[in-house]
RNA sequence: GGGCGAUUAGCUCAGUUGGCUAGAGCGCUUCCCUUACAAGGAAGAUGUCGGGGGUUCGAGUCCCUCAUCGCCCACCA
């Protein structure tokens, strides 16, 4: 035995990891370099945002991330990955404003921008500290000499040069828009940023006074509204301009859907066709004669205001619903807006940033937070005898994801990108295939989105963020405008390769804007009402610098422009992170070489966001797309199918996983559990911190500050606790036992290396000869070459498996052959071999060869634990000596992947071997079952053909070390002596064993039974099968054979285990 | 409302172009601390493949339909 034997029986992961990450570093084999002779490899990193720690998700995404750079590298491309994390604007601004407020009482107004963003980079370095350690020890084997922050110099470097770019192509201008007003934040937030939460409201209904009412008109118009409070903006009303052709339209679709509707959708259409039907007659005269008073452009008084506004027609108003009239708020609604652009209403704001409502609403509500003006509206209607019914609802109200507060549609100045062009290069980028999204069934929400090819708002109202690169001034004349923008051109400092002018005329109140141009507002603040071909007509100047800083901005600054306070959305940064990790706008030596980059690896949530716009902007900055291949992945749901999220309590930190298991059972189990078509559960648990019991967490108590263990009935808290009680309780872990499997198989692989490197003595370097490997030759034994026939299989099935991202099937493929063929089979069948010091020097070869193939297949898993065993291997076995003798590489992490000869692998033996472990079930089970010691030596004979009894027989020696079993005599020509012996029936192998007084002849003839009758089942469907033309004539004649042979194979077994029923009731 | 995905053993999931006497891990039962590993070894039990139709010689696999669940997108004043 050798020093080996000091190896202790677990892997000691916890000093492991740092020791072998640090060597790993220090060999810089993650940092490479441009190198013409060699091929690329690249991964950029989805940068995790600052907000917080990773969770398993990031687990997941970044344990397949590095399988697939560590695999590659082993390939032997120059493989690079990228990390970094990005400063996720809003969120993190919204973390750290959120904290102000707890634990200081502060807002940012407090602060100030300046010490509020340097609180914000306090946090950021915290985090992002944190976020690449956790990666280091989940094992990443990124290049951290190439760590980017998307909001570092060389990324806000390329952000300038884009907006620039863009800007001067006229793809960036600024409108006023709707925007979600986050009022908390006072913000905008993007669509994606807005959830919508069903709370309990009210359906209230208004009366607007109609002015000069013809005889026999409404004196009233009754509209209905869950946001009262709005009326105030109204500029408004409408009724559809032909409400029966569309209750007739409605009432002929549902009754087509009725038609074709299922059982339970029924009920429901027609109660809908009913009150379309009932409303058709009751409610119809009524809608018809507004129609015709908008057409005749009657007026209506807004009651609380006194401004006068027209009843208009539009078919937004939808005679079904409500009183069928529709109140209009273009301001501050999305569909209002759009029938104001339509016809041509003016939009009249009435909130203020904070939320409160400013002078349009009227002076009496002017500064009144919204919840008071809708009491307010509703008090001053009902005393005006206005207020009609108001009935109970749920409503939907759109709330911040980042703040939690209500969203209010708000007007507001931002910054677009044009996205007409932009989003045709990256529709075309993927319908044509230079960029292939795996599954493919993601191509189609990608395309789709793009299709639509909605103008992207990129400012936000914050302060954490790349501040927009423009400078501003509004002239009162478009005239003057012109005239200050020559005045710049003119200046000595002023060059169009870094600065560029976009003049903003603005537009006059009332006049409709022209749909999709951007380059129109207006100021809702005038009163007067100028006329839209008049002199003058106001203008912005806007002035827009590449370079930070710039020595025009001085001058900019004093003909007074000012720059635009706003930054830009999050994702405008991370939409050039495959090229401005890279240097990008520098020609840098790595942008050549590494861009385009190879596979993104991410998951679904984000496809359209950050995914499709990374490939816009990367056609539109360097003209190529910024990677071929984007591998969408599962997510993971907790066990009651939730994602997992610290809001919820049910979230996982990798690093509690790190501990409890290790990295490598970490990466094994994520990898385990990636399969191609869902997201999959993974139950979590609390870990008692007294008694270690774990146990499942539920929906209610996983949002406890503090948990009873109902094993030792005692306390601990929780992530939620807060007050010090709780806090002072030992705090219980979140995790989850789907962990184990893993961290049992990773001890299984350190054990079974553990066993090679103590039979390693006297190892010998000396190659096998080549002709050893010949079948005829007799060398190598019938187990060296299963396993080897088995290895080649399966470094095949991992390859491929990795190529098409199977991640979960690499797992199974190597559990498996590790597990079940490596160490049950090979390793036991070399003990004896390994003990004869004949037979030992071609075992222990074979045993490190197989051994270091495997490592190798293991390694992009399992980085640690196979990069240990790599470098006590190479201590006692330092050449392989297989196929030619060869120095193994110094490290694991950069040894060449195995490709071994197609000619190892034997289907024949594969299938002879299997029957073997089958006999030695069959005879271990006897020995089981008939209680036989497991010392006592159970000889059995094997009646079968000629050609497995001996393959059988070549076997012997395993069914001694294996089974302590003695193979007596096999063969055709074994007869039955039914007086003492036993008979199983395994396959087409009869095993005889000596049982005489020992047969539990019940038990017995119970477990034959039920075999039969599982014959007996296969007997008749193939019998049926066979007895059928069609079947004989139609299918494959290598099916229609193998169901013969599969037939005859069980009728020989009947009759077999026909006999053996015989004799056991004699 | 539109789209996507799922439903297979008590639990979590595999099951590639239809050829299945339907698999794995966990859990469960029985036996074993045999000098690599009890985080282990050996053996065993467990399923109308969500329901119903259809195509086919043959369906867990393809088509239709119903039910349930999840996700994404668009939305009701």
């Amino acid at each position: 035995m050798s020093q080996a034997s000091e190896i202790a029986n677990r892997f000691d992961y916890a000093t492991a990891q740092p020791r072998l990450y640090e060597a790993w570093l220090k060999a810089g084999l993650f940092h490479p370099s441009p190198d013409p002779a060699r091929q690329p490899y690249t991964i950029v990193i989805p940068p995790p945002n600052v907000t917080g720690a990773l969770h398993l998700g990031h687990a997941l995404n970044n344990t397949l991330q590095d399988t697939i750079i560590r695999w590659r590298r082993m390939q032997g491309w120059n493989a690079l990955w990228i990390p970094g994390t990005d400063h996720a604007g809003i969120a993190t601004q919204a973390v750290v404003e959120r904290r102000l407020k707890e634990e200081e009482s502060k807002t940012r107004h407090d602060l100030g921008r300046e010490q509020l963003v340097r609180r914000i980079w306090e946090w950021k370095d915290q985090y992002e500290a944190r976020i690449l350690g956790q990666l280091r020890q989940m094992g990443c084997s990124c290049d951290w000499e190439r760590t980017r922050f998307t909001f570092d110099q060389v990324c806000a470097r390329a952000v300038r040069h884009t907006f620039f770019d863009l800007f001067n192509k006229a793809l960036i201008f600024r409108g006023k828009r709707l925007v979600n007003w986050d009022t908390f934040l006072q913000t905008a937030v993007s669509d994606d940023e807005v959830f919508n939460e069903t709370v309990k409201g009210h359906f209230w209904h208004l009366r607007y006074p109609v002015i000069d009412p013809k005889p026999g008109e409404p004196t009233h118009v009754t509209v209905a509204t869950t946001r009262p409070e709005t009326m105030l903006g109204d500029t408004a009303v409408a009724v559809h301009p032909d409400p029966a052709a569309a209750l007739d339209k409605l009432e002929s679709e549902l009754a087509k859907r009725l038609a074709s509707a299922s059982a339970s959708d029924k009920p429901g259409i027609e109660s809908q066709l009913d009150s379309v039907r009932q409303r058709h007659s009751t409610m119809l005269p009524a809608l018809q004669q507004l129609a015709e008073m908008a057409a005749d452009g009657r007026q209506i008084a807004h009651p609380l205001t006194g401004r006068t506004i027209p009843l208009i027609a539009d078919e937004w108003a939808k005679p079904e619903l409500g009183s069928g009239c529709v109140k209009i708020t273009p301001a501050h609604d999305p569909n209002d807006y759009l029938v104001g652009q339509r016809a041509g209403l003016p939009r009249l704001n009435i909130l203020n940033p904070d939320g409160t409502l400013n002078a349009h609403a009227g002076e009496a509500y002017a500064g009144l937070p919204l919840k008071e003006a809708r009491k307010r509206v509703v008090a001053d209607l009902d005393a005006l005898g206005l207020l009609g019914d108001v009935e109970d609802r749920e409503i939907e109200l759109p709330m911040s994801d980042r703040s939690k507060t209500p969203i209010e549609p708000y007007l507001a100045d931002q910054w677009f990108v044009r996205m007409e062009r932009l989003a045709q290069s990256a529709i075309d980028a993927v319908e044509d295939g230079r960029i292939e999204i795996v599954p493919s069934r993601y191509a189609r929400g990608y395309v789709d989105w793009l299709a639509e090819k909605r103008d992207w708002p990129v400012s936000r109202q914050l302060w954490w963020g790349h501040q927009i690169p423009v400078w501003s001034r509004h002239f009162a004349d478009q005239r003057e405008a012109e005239r200050a923008a020559d005045q710049i051109r003119a200046s000595a400092l002023f060059a169009p390769e870094r600065a560029s002018i976009q003049i903003e005329a603005v537009a006059v109140e009332n006049a409709p804007e022209r749909p999709g141009s951007g380059t129109v507002s207006r100021s809702l603040r005038s009163e007067s009402v100028p006329d839209p071909l008049s002199w003058p007509r106001p203008a912005w100047l806007h002035v827009c610098l590449r370079d930070e800083p710039d020595p025009l901005e001085l001058e900019l600054e004093s003909a007074g422009l000012v720059r635009d306070v706003d930054v830009l959305d999050t994702w405008f940064s991370s939409a050039l992170w495959p090229h401005s990790t890279l240097g990008w706008p520098e020609a840098t030596a790595d942008l050549a070489y590494f861009y385009p980059t190879s596979t993104l690896i991410t998951s679904r949530d984000i496809i359209t966001l950050w995914v499709a716009r990374m490939v816009l902007m990367g056609l539109n900055n360097v003209g190529q797309i910024p990677f071929d291949t984007v591998y969408i992945h599962p997510k993971i749901l907790d066990g009651f199918g939730e994602t997992m999220s610290k809001s919820k309590g049910n979230g996982i930190d990798p690093l509690d996983i790190i501990e409890k298991f290790g990295a490598d059972a970490l990466r094994f189990a994520m990898a385990h559990l990636t399969t191609e078509t869902q997201d999959v559960r993974l139950p979590v648990q609390f870990e008692c911190p007294h008694c270690q019991h774990a146990f499942d967490q539920t929906k209610k108590n996983r949002e406890l500050p503090r948990v009873a263990c109902p094993a030792c009935n005692k306390e601990f808290s929780t992530q939620w606790a807060r007050k010090p009680d709780d806090v002072a309780l030992p705090r219980g872990m979140v995790t989850s036992d789907r962990f184990e499997v893993a961290r049992n198989f990773v001890n299984k692989l350190w054990n079974a290396a553990r066993f090679a490197l103590m039979r390693m003595d006297g190892y010998s370097p000396a190659p096998l000869e080549p002709e050893a490997l010949a079948d005829s030759a007799n060398t190598l034994a019938v187990e060296d070459r299963w396993i080897l026939s088995r290895l080649t299989s399966v470094a095949e099935g991992v390859t491929a498996g990795l190529e098409r991202f199977a991640f979960s099937d690499v797992a199974k493929q190597l559990y498996d052959f590790a597990w079940a063929d490596f160490c049950s089979f090979y390793v036991e069948m070399l003990k004896d071999r390994l003990a004869n010091p004949g037979a030992r020097p071609t075992a222990q070869r074979m045993l490190a060869f197989v051994l270091d193939q495997l490592l190798r297949l293991l390694h992009p898993l399992m980085p640690f634990v196979t990069e240990e065993i790599w470098q006590l291997l190479a201590g006692v076995a330092p050449l392989r000596g297989f196929e030619e003798v060869e120095t193994a590489e110094r490290w694991l992490a950069e040894a060449k992947w195995p490709l071994l000869d197609e000619n190892h692998k034997n289907w024949q033996l594969e299938s002879q071997f299997a029957s073997f472990q089958a006999v030695l079930s069959g005879i271990r089970d006897t020995r089981l079952r008939r209680n036989i010691p497991s010392k006592e030596t159970l000889k059995f004979r094997v009646r079968c053909h000629e050609f497995k009894a001996s393959f059988l027989r070549n076997l012997s020696k395993a069914f001694r070390a294996l089974a302590n079993a003695e193979l007596t005599a096999s063969g055709q020509d074994i007869v039955r002596d039914t007086q003492r012996e036993h008979m199983q029936l395994i396959s087409d192998v009869e095993i005889l064993v000596d049982m005489t007084g020992l047969i539990d002849t019940e038990v017995e003839l119970k477990k034959l039974e039920r075999e039969r009758a599982k014959l007996e089942a296969g007997l008749a469907s193939r019998r049926a099968k066979l007895g059928n033309e069609k079947f004989v004539a139609s299918a494959p004649p290598e099916i229609v054979q193998r169901e013969r042979d599969g037939l005859a194979q069980l009728e020989s077994q009947l009759a077999a285990l026909d006999q053996a029923l015989v004799n056991l009731q004699r």
